[in-house]
DNA sequence: CTGTATCCGCGAGGATACTG
DNA sequence: CAGTATCCTCGCGGATACAG
């Protein structure tokens, strides 16, 4: 066990201490933005959230649940026997809207972001 | 070899494809924010930096200094033979900008994030 | 069905030696 | 000093079997 201590939580090292942390943990990891955004499209049962994430493991997802439990994202049963559903928290919302942002920031910026990788790449083959 | 499509382009799964993907490279490998806070502070050359990122190695740098290259936000002697020292980009600066902006937003809700944590944590000793 | 407990592969990050 | 080439470690993400 001891994996809510795992998963997300190499602890971003540059952000280490630092609440930033808890955000970066979730966009670095495999399943973090998939998992918020899935919850966030229709609150749901374990399985449902398995099917809508397909390809995700059985223990990763429980891992990516308990992590974004612990960091405030997101509740559900596994914290919150009251609950059969994993729903969004206030913060978990607000989360969703700064992954927007940072979409956003990237398209906005898409061209130059290709055009850097593509001149690299042919410096190189 | 081949590190510059390994380090930093485990393709940040979740954004794959998508030009997302570029920004979550930097923020979610170990060095990717240290080092491009570290270019901004001076424009330095390799040895400068890898003191001023103290802890570092030398072929993490590297790897790491290659990988913010192929993605725009620096230029240096690796990619331009003409640089002696490694410098921002127009892109890398704004870089700096958004990773400035997740900070603050994690410091407004710092209370609200700090107090996830606490009480999943007493939930489970 | 939901969660736990194991076991495993692979790749990022690190240490080190070698080359201009 | 800057960059390359190896080798190694450790932990995330995955597969699977088991338990309420």
């Amino acid at each position: 066990m001891e994996t809510y201590r795992n998963v997300m939580e190499s602890e971003a090292a540059r952000f280490s201490g630092s609440p930033a942390a808890q955000v970066i943990n979730v966009l670095s990891t495999r399943w973090g933005v998939l998992t918020v955004e899935a919850v966030r499209d229709g609150n749901m049962r374990f399985n449902e959230l398995q099917r809508h994430l397909c390809g995700i493991s059985h223990k990763v997802l429980i891992d990516t649940l308990r992590a974004l439990q612990r960091d405030g994202f997101i509740r559900g049963p596994l914290t919150d026997p009251r609950l059969t559903e994993y729903v969004l928290t206030p913060v978990g919302a607000e989360l969703i809207e700064l992954i927007n942002e940072i979409r956003r920031w990237s398209e906005d910026r898409q061209g130059r972001l290709a055009r850097a990788r593509d001149e690299f790449d042919r410096g190189r083959d």
